[in-house]
DNA sequence: AACCAATGGTTCAAATAATGAACCAGATGC
DNA sequence: GCATCTGGTTCATTATTTGAACCATTGGTT
């Protein structure tokens, strides 16, 4: 690995619980020398990625990566593509709506919308790290992902987040494969308790799985009629905003059943 | 300059008119050696901060950013603030607003709003990079930086982007001087020909200038009625944001007038 | 007030990774 | 069928990165 590399995985060590990192603290979850990290992250702060709070202390990201962020998005417009669909969606089925997308081996959500309709809901936070075999949206990218990466992802270490996440590798892959042949993918609790979600792929133009759109509900309002409307809505608005990035669906993708 | 620098600088070439760039482009734009330049995007691929279009090919941005700009949104929410600010602006004056943020030695516009009234408006990007002695803006921005800042402003090659671009350094100073007298910049067709804009500097919780916010009008529409109208409403969003965030004026800042 | 254990930051010889000229192989143009 | 692009690769030379140890401050404990 080299250094651009590990300068930037220090990045990765950010997120919603840890905005903020001091040196000692990168240098233990680094597991990297000191100075070393202290050389990378000085470079990172000239260059605009990360900056120090004030004067001296702790590191977050830094105003450059917004830039990038913008012209990203103009280059794949995904997320702005997202917000329409994602808000019609959240209206349609009065739950809370996210898309995630594949970073690499992660999947972030980053983009969401929340229902007006109801007091309770489920909430989101952006750029939040999800894991592949405790949730809906993880398991409808790996429905359609390479196989090796399915491999990779079910011989690592699967993590228990809830006491209701599954975690036996062949159980796992039984839901994979359901996914693949419905085309949608659901989790009970098995990422935050009480949470009940469906999601289903999207794809890009060489029709490989970029991420996935997501219905979040708690669970005590899933009756039979939303489980129902939902699948429904989702499969419609998967495939809206697929095609509204210019991807198409791989050929043993599950088309619309009829109304 | 590391070789961490040097990667990062890469991402540098990427902008509105170049999404994607070629190897040998990029080597090119760089004056590194190829070697050199491929190494680090490929380093740069692995970890998801470019990617290639399809199999091989050119660079583009990758999707890692997102989830590093959503976390930096977390941290300091000044794109998320900005936008009921700009929107209520933009509805105030008729015009289009914009919101730019210095970036190490660089502003770039990074948010925007259009106004529904007219026809006609001044289109914007979002990551477009300004330069600091053609647009309202920078002006406003270098009126509260430092003088160091203000001096490498001044000192380097200050481009003609149109035939109404001042590139005096005396002149340009003068703008500068009046821009900290009075809290607020103009520039005329400086950056885009008939393209009149209004700025004033936002402020961080350390009353450093962070950037500006702009109302940009066609020239033509400038009458003496929104000559008047623009300040006064610029001002105080001006303000406004700058409270939302946190930020503090510095103490010379001139305080709104009474109306 | 002395002590201890943190913190961020710095040094310098040794170890390692980056560099660049030259070289492939394929595509495109003439 | 020659020339010139392109992205990609090699390898000895060179320059950068590395890490143990060391400072200076700070905050908490006895």
């Amino acid at each position: 690995m080299g250094t651009v590399s590990k300068a930037l995985n220090l990045l990765g060590y950010f997120n919603h619980g840890r905005l903020e990192i001091g040196l000692s603290d990168l240098t233990r979850l680094s597991g990297m020398n000191k100075a070393t990290v202290y050389r990378l992250m000085t470079e990172l702060q000239a260059v605009g990625f990360v900056e120090q709070v004030d004067g001296a202390r702790s590191y977050r990201l830094g105003p450059q990566v917004l830039r990038l962020a913008a012209l990203r998005e103009a280059s794949v417009p995904i997320l702005s593509a997202s917000r329409r669909v994602l808000r019609e969606l959240s209206e349609e089925t009065g739950e809370t709506t996210h898309l995630s997308l594949l970073q690499g081996d992660q999947l972030a959500s980053l983009s969401h919308a929340y229902a007006p309709q109801h007091a309770t809901k489920v909430m989101m936070e952006d750029a939040e790290v999800l894991t592949f075999h405790g949730t809906a949206s993880g398991l409808a990218v790996l429905g359609f992902a390479d196989d090796s990466f399915v491999a990779a992802i079910l011989d690592g270490p699967l993590e228990a987040r809830t006491p209701q996440t599954q975690t036996d590798p062949a159980a796992i892959r039984r839901l994979i494969d359901a996914a693949r042949r419905t085309g949608m993918a659901q989790s009970v609790g098995g990422f935050e308790a009480e949470v009940h979600s469906h999601a289903v792929p999207i794809f890009g133009p060489d029709r490989a799985v970029l991420g996935a759109l997501a219905v979040a509900a708690p669970s005590s309002r899933m009756t039979d009629t939303q489980k129902q409307a939902i699948p429904r809505a989702l499969r419609a608005a998967g495939l809206a905003l697929t095609q509204r990035i210019g991807g198409v669906c791989p050929p043993d993708f599950p088309p619309m059943p009829l109304p």
